[in-house]
DNA sequence: GCCTGCATGTAAGGCGTTACATGATTCT
DNA sequence: AGAATCATGTAACGCCTTACATGCAGGC
């Protein structure tokens, strides 16, 4: 799944600008490209160029002007063939890990506040997907199913935080009873 | 924490050559660079001219020859000073996460065809990790925190994967249940 | 008068991967 | 004889972020 499959899905949804693109991603937590625009916006030409999407600019009055992309039949073939092809693997990429992996050279009271503010750090993104997730901003909602995967994307989420809170109690309490 | 504070940290453990740092970072599961070895070759040339490491070119009889780094007060103060500073929040990019937010397109059968080779890989990556951690071939054993430590990054990961599963059980019977 | 939000886009650069290139030795 | 391992490095490219650039409208 690359930034242009994604694209045509929310295509797929409803027709939508670069903008509002951008403001949805940055949204959302599963999304990695949270607030790029650049990357977006020359997708959306890109996409274009190849028949994928097409292009529909609106001209309201005391409003800037604004393009708002559809999904071509071309393009809904596109998106259904990505969505089948190739899962990859989860990349998970925690600086804190190699940090305290690579702390031999730190005394105990340096560890255990480095352990405490990611703990911190921690719980504020799990405050922050929790408000998210009672908000839910953008929802599709076109179906049960989607629903409950929606839900269900959230739940994975909140999980991952809740599970490196229990794991970090772990590790605070063997390193604070080791030597 | 970057590729040249990790390869810092590593050779405050042991001399290393660029070699010898990219097999055992291919190794680790919590190493994002895995077996980059451009990366780390042009690493070394900058830390070496930054006076962070100095070099120890070997040339033994039958073998290539071979450049050993070290590390100096510099580096060492250098890395303890990134060590120290600015906790980034984990990266988590699950391609899987965004393909099935955007399945909507999919019939049932199409997603849980989805969900099961996701599950399988997510088996496979469990049962590589639970080897690699009982292997423990790279583990720098300095002091019984360092120990802990390194035995907890392991049990960090595998949580994830035994938590993944989880999940997915209870996605999928969730999607099986509708329609 | 200033900040925020709407709305578009471009430029520069960093980070990371894949592939290329070379050459010796050791294992099968 | 051929593959794998040891050991070094370079080139090209893609992905992604940050910053820059513009302009209007509305709220404080």
């Amino acid at each position: 799944m690359n930034i242009k499959s994604t694209i045509l899905a929310f295509l797929d949804w409803k027709d939508l600008s670069g903008y509002e693109l951008k403001k949805y991603f940055s949204k959302l937590d599963f999304i990695p490209w949270a607030g790029n625009n650049n990357q977006i916006y020359t997708a959306l030409i890109s996409l274009e160029k190849d028949g994928l999407v097409s292009k529909n600019v609106i001209h309201s009055e005391n409003k800037p002007l604004k393009k708002i992309f559809s999904i071509t039949k071309e393009g809904n073939d596109s998106l259904k063939e990505n969505l089948l092809i190739s899962i990859e693997n989860p990349e998970i990429i925690n600086e804190f890990l190699i940090r305290i992996a690579l702390s031999e050279i730190l005394d105990k009271e340096e560890i255990i506040n480095l352990i405490d503010s990611y703990q911190q750090k921690i719980e504020l993104e799990l405050k922050s997907t929790c408000e998210k997730e009672k908000r839910r901003e953008i929802n599709p909602n076109r179906s049960d199913r989607e629903a409950f995967i929606w839900d269900m994307l959230w739940e994975n989420r909140i999980n991952f935080y809740k599970n490196e809170l229990n794991w970090l109690v772990k590790l605070r309490n063997g390193i604070t009873n080791k030597l």
